[in-house]
Order: structure tokens, then C-alpha cells, then sequence
DNA sequence: GATGATTATTAGCCTATGCTAACTTTTTGC
DNA sequence: GCAAAAAGTTAGCATAGGCTAATAATCATC
């Protein structure tokens, strides 16, 4: 048998399984992010809500413990997207601003895209909020016209 | 002011916080099944083409290293989802084969639906990699109605 | 069947994300 | 303004899921 036969020695098999890694490599590099989308996202909210966002409303609304809340927002002052002080309320950087603003957009397009498919509204925002950190523009980009057009 | 005029006080208040609570616990519990769905289904397709899923060729596809493989297939047969032993190839139990079967079919369904909406081959695939962890049986009926009916 | 290449495992390290228990600080209500 | 309640922090623990370096087993080839 030529070398070309061989299992795996294909240079289309080669490429295929490549493709395949980098879209498992993706799919880790999206998921490195959730959180701290889901936390900027959250504290964008009770600020335009309550004028302060409070570890103890995150907590309650992310439904993790307050220790799990203080780590969590260690780990985004560290990278930039928070300020805080010692027993006070959180707020957030310019990048943070910016973060939020583009995840609470596309939480809008996924939940208005799952709507507008007939799910029901409770199931919608529960997938939407693990679908979101997985749409690409251009997905993101179809949804919305979906979205518009039903 | 009376109880009811309070911040966070009010009766829907509450239940606001906790159903969005009880999202965010749920996106995190599909959270925790996510690697295993996709390697149980990468072993069934390996199995499937190849008659074996060899480590080295999971490691390749999912664009990890070895050792991330054998941590990974330590748990994967703690679990109960596939038998191996030392050196050799690893199989599916009946459970393994089960989920294998059932992320598969989502995987399929999610894909059909990307390209029925008109998206690339290659970003649907990233995407579907990612999305299928995340839609519920509602969504996933609504996804295979509508990529049936375009 | 020896031997070099390939494959698999193990040990040890790291980060993220969760938890409980204990402690400190701030806020609230008299 | 003091005491109790609420909120926040810290320490310490666990698991998942990555990695590299070192070691061991298997396979392929002559
Ligand atoms: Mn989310
Ligand atoms: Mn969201
Ligand atoms: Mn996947
Ligand atoms: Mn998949």
C-alpha cells in the first residue's frame, strides 16, 4: 500500500483533523471568558439599576456564594475590567464599560433571536445566557436579521 | 416608605433574582458536562471510522496534549462512560455510547440549523461546537423544525 | 528478535471556579 | 452612640482541565 492510503496520511484528512482542533481550541478560548462576561454584564445592569453594584446582589443573582463573588471580582480587577475598594461597591473600568456594552448586546440578539423562534421566555434566557459566549459575528449577524425580519 | 416601595423587596423582585439565579446554575451545570459530552462523542466517531480510539488521535482532534487526554479519559472512566486499559485503545460502555448517540444528535441538529441559516461550513462547525452545550430540548426542536422546513 | 520511533503514562505544576468556616467591617435601628 | 444584623473579606479546601518533563510500553522494521 502507497503511503497515501494510510490511515491519517492524507493531506485532507491532515487539514480535517486541524480544522477539527481549532475548533475545539475556540470553543476553550470562549469559555475562558464567560465568567467575567457574565459578571460585567450583570454589574453593568445593577449599576444602571441601583447607582452601585454590591457583591451581595451579584452573589444573589449569579446564585454563588459571596466568597465565590470576591474571587471572582479579585480576578477582574486584576485584568482590568473593575475598580474597587475594601467593603465597597464595584465599578467598572472603561474596558469593562466596553465589555459589558458588547455582551449585554449580544445577550439582546440571542435572546431576541430565541423569541422570535417561539421558544418561551423563560427557557430563552436560560439558553441564551450559555448560547451568547458561543456565537460568532457572523452568527450573531444572522440572528439578527432573523430576528428583524420575523 | 413603605416595605413594598423598597429596593429589592418586592414579592416579583425576589422571584426576578432567583430565576436568574436559577439560569446562571444551570448554564454552569452544562458547563460541567461540556469536555465529557465532546469526547465521548469524538471516541464513538473514532470507534466508528477507525474501529478504536487511539489517545494520540483524541489528543490531535481535540488539540490538546497527551497527558490532558489520559487525565481526562481517567475521569471519563471513573464516570462510568468508557472502559480502558493500560496501553490500549478505549472503549464506550453502554452509558458512554448512550451520550455518545445522544451529542451526536444534537451536534446534527445544531450544525443543519447554522447552515440552513446560511452560515459557512467552517464558522457553523466552530460554532455548533460550542452552541450544542447549551440549547435545551425545546430549542433543539425548534432548531430541527426550522432547518426541516427551509 | 533487537532497536528506534511512536504512543501512553505518571509526576508535578498552574489557573479558574466553586465551597465552608471564621473573622472584620459597615450599616441599621433603637 | 451602641448593639445586632448584614455585608464583605480571608483562609483553606476541592475539582476540572490545561501544561511540560520524565519514564514506560508498544509497534514497526530490518
Ligand atoms: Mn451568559
Ligand atoms: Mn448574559
Ligand atoms: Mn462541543
Ligand atoms: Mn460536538
Amino acid at each position: 500500500m502507497t503511503d497515501d492510503e494510510n490511515l491519517e496520511s492524507t493531506e485532507a484528512e491532515a487539514r480535517a483533523v486541524e480544522s477539527r482542533a481549532e475548533a475545539f481550541i475556540g470553543v476553550r478560548e470562549a469559555r475562558r471568558s464567560e465568567v467575567a462576561e457574565d459578571y460585567v454584564e450583570l454589574i453593568a445592569e445593577l449599576i444602571h439599576e441601583n447607582g452601585e453594584a454590591r457583591p451581595v446582589d451579584i452573589a444573589a443573582r449569579m446564585g454563588v456564594t459571596a466568597p465565590t463573588v470576591a474571587k471572582t471580582l479579585g480576578r477582574l480587577a486584576r485584568d482590568g475590567l473593575i475598580t474597587r475598594a475594601k467593603y465597597r461597591s464595584v465599578f467598572l473600568t472603561e474596558e469593562g464599560r466596553a465589555l459589558a456594552k458588547e455582551c449585554r448586546h449580544r445577550h439582546e440578539i440571542v435572546l431576541r433571536f430565541l423569541l422570535s423562534l417561539g421558544l418561551d421566555p423563560e427557557t430563552a434566557e436560560r439558553d441564551a445566557e450559555g448560547i451568547e459566549h458561543h456565537v460568532s459575528e457572523r452568527t450573531l449577524a444572522l440572528f439578527a436579521a432573523f430576528a428583524q425580519r420575523s
